[in-house]
DNA sequence: AGCAGTTTTGCATTCGAATGCAAAACAAAA
DNA sequence: TTTTGTTTTGCATTCGAATGCAAAACTGCT
């Protein structure tokens, strides 16, 4: 039998008795001691739905309060095998969407009981390393608003680990995905450019390995194919402000008619291309030519901007987001679940009738 | 003596030997028992600096790729008392600044070992919980970029875990700091400004609980006096955009002398104020009025904006932060230091010589 | 008071890796 | 080959909380 100083719990054995070091971390057994009861019956205290008799409870907590015990979320995690760390997987600087859903996520999963374990990652390596990270630390799930190979994924899944993906999928294959479909919002407003007499469009890409870009721009030709609208030039950038300013520089060197309207595949290179218009080109933007975008971030609406976009609805989506991959830690058996927000069109002031 | 499956090395006691079970988490039992060595030998195989034979680690390393084995840091952690976690408290969404922080500390973080558990704190309630997860988690240390009042901190200091403070810090108090002083570069900025006529100026601050707020206003203030440029109107925000435009129009209805120059104590203010000048007032800047900020965020270089503002080295006071509360781990009784950044203005063209 | 039925409580064990100590294996010197 | 010294290895215990099981303490009913 081991000599355990804890496992003896009659006070009696002075000999081996731990006393309460000042400044050594009080534990349930601590606590036991103090309140002169077993430790299993704190242990009980502080997991709610217990049977616990109101008078022990008392007794507990009481002394819980005295030594400022509050349990050990490692200990717990390692007997419960459930650590309530989800890792939260962003790829990062480039897109000033992600930091409002990473706040938002990390509110609610802290609502949820749930913390955000935080990982950037910008490339594939970055996310072999942080799934053997992830693997390490037990985190009950991941919410990947990053890049990630499904080779990847499928490591993740054969492991047990529950996955979110926000804003990107594997279309072959089963997962659990928050996602925003702009179709409908991009298709209203490409019929509105046509109606202002847009028969010439320029796009200006992401890159090519991102779904949301992939995704976009599908739809986005799509739309206008349907509309009668034309594309006359096409460039890819990487989401970035300069990118887009570098976007639109690309497409007026392109032989081929102006275009009237610029469709950025995200806010943050509209803005650098509307910019790069008025400052640089000297164009008044709506006026000579118009931009839409995809996102709808603040900033997109400052008055400098205005653009007219398509907004996602971040919090609802991160809320889910959260949602989902709670319920996937507390019910792994059940099916997967793809929630699919629509978007809303912000009319801001960037499109306007074209010029002839 | 306790009957646990794992204890029995010898495998001849079959009755007991837990089989792989498909699906379930290997151990360092189960590589021990795949490479026929003991427990020990695998955990000193993944301990760096640990006495083991070459052919030993082989035969280790070998069983332990098989089965994917990848040591369980909440059980590391829990007997070695280091959970190689580190809260990062952020205060959310208002100022554009703390993203960009946020994630190098992240990697800078990832680079030492440590992993960012992250919080976001709005108020002082949220602080309070806050503390109380990170405490339950038995993070090693804690980088707080957002508000703490001193109890709470005495209160992590009583129980000895480490703190960084990211642009914040007690000054009767001795603690761990990254600070950014911008007052030469400010005093510079201001004597720029005086040369170029500026005799009156407008402030708009930020919140009063805000520390870098009140130490920018400080040193605005002083600045400004021994240039001899008087302050003419003053009006608080709280570092959002909305609220620099909305600083902009009650400083017009203060009366008293027309400003010709405002100071912003963030980017985001100072953007707000300057659309706000520009599309509602309709004033030229800087022809009309000049505009200074600090921070040098991302943004505050668009040509939209093109700010005058004092930048902060966000990448090395983030280095800095982490470097040191890695060090304050590893040595807890080493003294507090604080580290001073110096900022360093960014041109831009937001000033130009006073309307007379 | 006596008995069955229910709720509380405590005991002992468990999770998975790290580590002090002693035994075993090896290397070098006599 | 024996002895001494050094490096490897394994044993047993530890970290702190959770939990199945059985014992103990209540409850209500006759």
């Amino acid at each position: 039998m081991a000599n355990n100083p804890h496992k003896k719990n009659p006070p009696e054995d002075e000999s081996k008795v731990i006393p309460l070091i000042k400044g050594r971390r009080a534990t349930s057994y601590d606590v036991a001691r103090l309140a002169g009861v077993s430790q299993s019956a704190v242990s009980r205290c502080f997991k709610p739905g217990s049977s616990i008799s109101g008078k022990m409870r008392e007794r507990v907590m009481k002394a819980a309060k005295e030594l400022e015990y509050q349990p050990n979320a490692i200990a717990r995690g390692l007997i419960t095998q459930r650590s309530n760390l989800v890792a939260v997987l962003v790829s990062g600087r480039l897109n000033l969407y992600y930091p409002e859903a990473l706040f938002k996520i990390t509110e609610e999963l802290s609502a949820a009981g749930l913390r955000a374990l935080l990982f950037t990652v910008e490339n594939e390596e970055d996310a072999e390393t942080v799934i053997e990270q992830a693997w390490q630390f037990q985190v009950d799930g991941v919410i990947s608003a990053s890049h990630m190979t499904q080779e990847q994924y499928q490591l993740l899944e054969k492991r047990k680990i529950p996955v979110v993906f926000f804003n990107r999928y594997f279309a072959d294959h089963p997962n659990t995905v928050v996602y925003c479909d702009p179709s409908e919002q991009l298709e209203s407003l490409v019929a509105q450019l046509a109606e202002l007499r847009h028969k010439k469009a320029a796009l200006i890409s992401g890159p090519v390995e991102n779904m949301v870009n992939r995704e976009r721009v599908r739809m986005t030709k799509d739309a206008l194919a349907r509309s009668g609208i034309q594309i006359t030039a096409e460039t890819q950038g990487d989401f970035s402000y300069e990118s887009g300013a570098a976007g639109l520089q690309s497409i007026k060197q392109q032989d081929g008619d102006e275009p009237t309207v610029i469709i950025c595949v995200n806010d943050m290179m509209a803005m650098g291309c509307m910019d790069e218009a008025r400052s640089v080109l000297g164009l008044k933007v709506p006026e000579d030519l118009s931009i839409i975008s995809f996102d709808g971030i603040g900033m997109s609406q400052f008055s400098s901007y205005e653009l007219t976009t398509i907004r996602q609805p971040i919090g609802r989506m991160s809320e889910a987001a959260v949602r989902m991959i709670s319920d996937r830690v507390e019910h792994p058996e059940q099916s997967h679940e793809k929630r699919v927000f629509e978007g809303a069109v912000i009319p801001g002031g960037s499109i306007a009738r074209a010029r002839t």
